[in-house]
DNA sequence: TCCTTTGTTGCACCATGCGCACACCCTTGT
DNA sequence: ACAAGGGTGTGCGCATGGTGCAACAAAGGA
């Protein structure tokens, strides 16, 4: 392990919520004020930090640019960002696309809804999996082995009332996943949020990735948002022949 | 500076083309793989990067989300977000969004066209300054010390016969876009893409940020794409006002 | 005008980062 | 089945790079 990357990657992010000062970083990292600014000014070199006219420093356009180029060529978000945007656009909802990675499982993609109100969700950032739909769609998929190595760190802690938070009734719901086909987050994160989402294969058929619809109770509610199933399973399954699946056409619980 | 840090970004930027092997990173630093390896794990520790399934290693998904959290509170992007979308929309063509840092001026947003055709721009990179029409939008509304220093690292390099490569002659440009209110590229990166662009300013009236319409000539020569020169302007003056300025209303060369 | 805070730099010291040697794993060829 | 080649991963001793300190500069507020 190296220290100094260690205490760049901090610098790093400390800056991602804001600008910082210098001492503030220090103070955060706990060495002194020379220390951190020699680290800020290599990571300047390389763009990944920069530093603003009041001398605080925020993250710099070479490490924007570094993500954006990683997200332009993931054959994923390639294959998924047309028909993302296509349905976002006939639906007016918020829909987020999610890959497992590793143990965790993140978003990869996201189309803002039309509405005044925008989701906090971010690409980049990881999924709560025991409350997320587009989790669930993909955790159901999973060898057990697998599932239980994601499910190992998570915590099942209690959002709203109808959080799950048993690992046997998690199980249960991840078993009604499968036999339905889609998974569904009906407040289980935020009172005042419904999700519908299904599962994406790669090319092997495996599922690596889910797709989702996401809404705020008060537009439309979470049986309002069944009725888009058949068009959610419709773009996953070609997300998924776009990736190279072979495995039965059409729409339902063999999609996608 | 810190060695250490320095090539830990070294291996972020050789990481952004595509995943890479431990050995090809140690012959592109110079350095063996077993310390090439520590740097790495660090960077994984932070999720900066991950290591896939055939042992390769790519940007992780802690980097994109700082990327991503970044640009999501920025206040520019913000303001324009919603207005290039419908912009966009409306016309269908790639709306580019750049601003100046520094001594660089890089791409903060992009909507993408509706054609079958993407430009290969991309946020966070930086922009050529001696072509680009945003470029010169926003060059033309410095003061003339900040225009040069900017310029100093220029190149002025011929990419098409109508590239400008004189540094009279490129003053001469900018002192037209000045008295015209807009800017242009008329195939001067690549022959066959044109463009308009209008300046943004910020709260204080200062231009450091600039919009621009970006089309295929087979599509829409120069002469059509002028006239959507009273939307662009009102489009860049509405972000400013956002931003804070409350300089004089309405479309043409004050606006914006 | 003075004090405080923040940012910056040269220098000496020591803790960390380095390469080496070895081990392990996987794939390919005989 | 075994050997060879290529790639990855780790413990350890040592040299060097990263560290904090002291001093200085600049800016802002009392």
């Amino acid at each position: 392990m190296s220290q100094s990357v260690d205490r760049a990657a901090a610098i790093l992010d400390a800056c991602a919520p804001g600008p910082q000062r210098l001492t503030h970083l220090a103070d955060l990292l706990g060495v002194h004020r020379s220390t951190v600014l020699r680290l800020l000014q290599t990571l300047e070199r390389h763009r990944l930090v920069r530093r603003l006219d009041d001398l605080t420093w925020t993250i710099g356009y070479g490490l924007i640019g570094l993500a954006v180029e990683t997200l332009d060529r993931m054959d994923l978000r390639t294959a998924a960002r047309p028909r993302l945007e296509r349905l976002g656009q006939e639906i007016g909802h918020t829909i987020h696309l999610a890959q497992l990675d590793g143990h965790d499982i993140v978003y990869v993609d996201k189309v803002e809804g039309h509405g005044a109100v925008r989701m906090a969700s971010r690409i980049g950032a990881p999924v709560q999996v025991h409350t997320a739909g587009v989790a669930k769609a993909i955790l159901a998929g999973l060898p057990p082995d697998r599932c239980e190595a994601v499910l190992a760190s998570a915590t099942f802690e209690r959002f709203t009332d109808s959080t799950i938070t048993g690992r046997a009734e998690f199980a249960a719901e991840l078993a009604k996943v499968r036999k339905q086909g889609y998974a569904v987050d009906d407040g289980e994160y935020e009172s005042y949020l419904a999700c519908v989402a299904v599962p994406v294969r790669d090319g092997g058929g495996a599922i690596r990735a889910g797709v989702s619809i996401t809404a705020l109770c008060a537009i439309e509610r979470l049986e309002k948002l069944r009725r888009h199933l058949p068009r959610l399973w419709a773009v996953a399954s070609e997300i998924s022949r776009e990736l190279g699946w072979t495995g039965p056409a059409g729409v339902g619980r063999s999609a996608g």
